[in-house]
DNA sequence: CTGTTAGCGCTTTCAA
DNA sequence: TTGAAAGCGCTAACAG
């Protein structure tokens, strides 16, 4: 059991307590053979310094706080892997907080009052803990001003933002118009979309990149095209059913995310249209079952991990001092697979 | 900045450091008017109490440690959440360490010198911090015995096992049994299976299910049914050509996992053999995309929180002085959806 | 009902 | 090159 003290080391190896600190720190020169001598009952007796007493002691944690919304919603442990990958890289330890929001409160994200109580909480224990600084991580893009007081520590947000703190995102605008053009680039100019939820950003966001595209390649814009979904399979189903419909039908559909993308297949496959010969499709988020699906859909990959990264490195900044400073939003990247075809004509 | 101490609050409130201490924690009984004064100040000073050195004194920390071998592999997320779940209630903290083993030595988990290094410094930092017990999550069921030595801390394994310590597996076998029942009450009696790798514990214990049923239901034994995959989707499109070849082939398959369902659906579509009119399957894990597939498979859902919520409160009876205690092992759940029907004659 | 005080295990200043 | 000793912020035994 380590109930084993500095002090046991010290009388084994008959020096004080200090010259132990000095060989474990090497914060001053020790006797070559003091030290080994030292090192070898550390060794010994199996010896673990304790960390709440340097902690107590040092008055520096080097340990950083991570509140997930949920870790079992699909971005989120990418995120924190990213944290992971730069905190090690850093010597930074982390405190990891599960919010477990999709189980408690279902998707009404809308009104933080019904979980800021939990966010509360967990700031103020990992404050407790003496972490030096926080990332958020949510699991949908929002803005969150005034959820976390966080006492004066640093906070960066990923996956969401506030108004005065730090946040990383990827560039949502620039993603869905590099899916336009590579539709384009493929012949398409009768390009539908399906967005999710208006009153989200990604959603404007993603409207934005669109709008961008279709007036910069000068795309005949007819709003029949413009179909608002939910973000559910569902609603995928409908509005390409009705798609399908228009007397003159699109023929490319970019879905705002992958699950929409499966009620875009099961619609096409029901009015017998196949994909991607008489209609293209791209998908967003490169879920995992985008690669399982048939045919195996194209669609935009998050920079998850990046993410995670750069809100540790960013937060690792203010830490040092220095300014959070704004490095260039992580982009999404097309995954090239089978949904996408040139337009038969 | 949370430099305010306990020292800060009495000397405001006009009381001894204990007094306050007393009102923090509820030791001891404390005049109404002095409570709430002390209350008060603290509540002004927005005073949180340093954990270190509560940890310290108490030498407890409520603190456990889990050490996750990937957060990004599938079943990972859902076991956390179910530890973080049963913690809550136990008032236990979580420490969370990712040893990020997919991205650091993929899938070479067969050598265990390859990884141990990573473990023992996750152990060795956990103990420092002061955990009083410690949860390994696997990312796949094998023998870890000799992976950490905890230094006499309880250490209890989920989804991977050693010979001395207690683990929480779910009941593989059953699982199998039951879907081989599920298929034989909707009238199949030809019935292929598709294996994973041969030395994996789950690819046995299913079996065992497997022959269990095929034995008790006494179905025609027919070693042509029986191929041996590799967990990937290749191996389950072409293991499911070569079932679909044979003179007679099988009315449904078993599949033992979702992914290799997904070629199992591949082939079947290459050869017009329509799911599941005529061709029944059932896939293994209920991984998320097993429900965006066309058709929806029907899946045997692993109960990884469940798990997770187990191996909590295992760890927290070991930690009460209790024995770990054989709570009956999770079952999996039959999830039915649109893959199996009876077979036509 | 409240206060004084010894230490939890460690780092670090000061002194030798 | 080493050691003695003062605390870090807190709890709890002891005293009143």
């Amino acid at each position: 059991m380590s109930n084993i003290s500095i002090k046991d080391i010290a009388a084994k190896a008959q020096v004080s307590t200090a010259t132990v600190s000095y060989v474990l720190n090497g914060t001053r020169n020790v006797k070559q053979v003091t030290r080994e001598r030292v090192l070898q009952v550390i060794e010994e007796m199996n010896y673990k310094p304790n960390n709440a007493a340097q902690s107590l002691k040092r008055r520096r944690t080097n340990t950083i706080g991570v509140i997930a919304e949920d870790v079992t919603v699909f971005n989120v442990p990418e995120i924190i892997d990213g944290i992971n990958d730069c905190a090690d890289r850093l010597d930074m330890h982390i405190l990891l907080t599960n919010l477990r929001l999709d189980k408690r409160i279902g998707r009404s994200f809308d009104d933080m009052d019904t979980y800021r109580q939990y966010a509360e909480n967990a700031v103020s224990e990992l404050l407790s803990k003496q972490v030096e600084g926080i990332i958020y991580i949510g699991v949908h893009p929002r803005d969150l001003t005034g959820l976390c007081d966080t006492d004066g520590k640093p906070i960066v947000y990923t996956y969401s933002y506030t108004e005065n703190d730090p946040s990383i995102q990827y560039d949502d605008e620039q993603a869905s118009y590099e899916a336009m053009r590579y539709l384009i680039d493929h012949g398409h100019s009768r390009i539908a979309i399906i967005s999710g939820v208006m009153d989200s950003i990604p959603s404007r966001l993603r409207f934005n990149g669109f709008y961008k595209a279709v007036t910069e390649f000068q795309l005949p814009f007819d709003p029949l095209l413009i179909k608002m979904g939910d973000w559910e399979a569902e609603s995928g189903y409908r509005l390409t059913k009705e798609l399908l419909s228009l007397p003159e039908p699109p023929t490319a559909i970019l879905s705002m995310n992958d699950v929409m993308a499966v009620g875009v297949l099961r619609a096409a496959s029901e009015m017998s249209v196949s994909i991607p010969e008489q209609l293209s499709l791209i998908g967003f988020d490169n879920r995992e079952f985008s690669e399982y699906l048939m045919p195996r859909i194209t669609t935009m990959d998050l920079p998850l991990h990046e993410i995670g990264y750069q809100a540790m490195e960013a937060l690792s900044r203010i830490l040092q001092g220095e300014e959070a400073g704004i490095s260039p939003k992580p982009m999404c990247r097309l995954i090239e697979r089978d949904s996408v075809a040139p337009p038969k004509r």
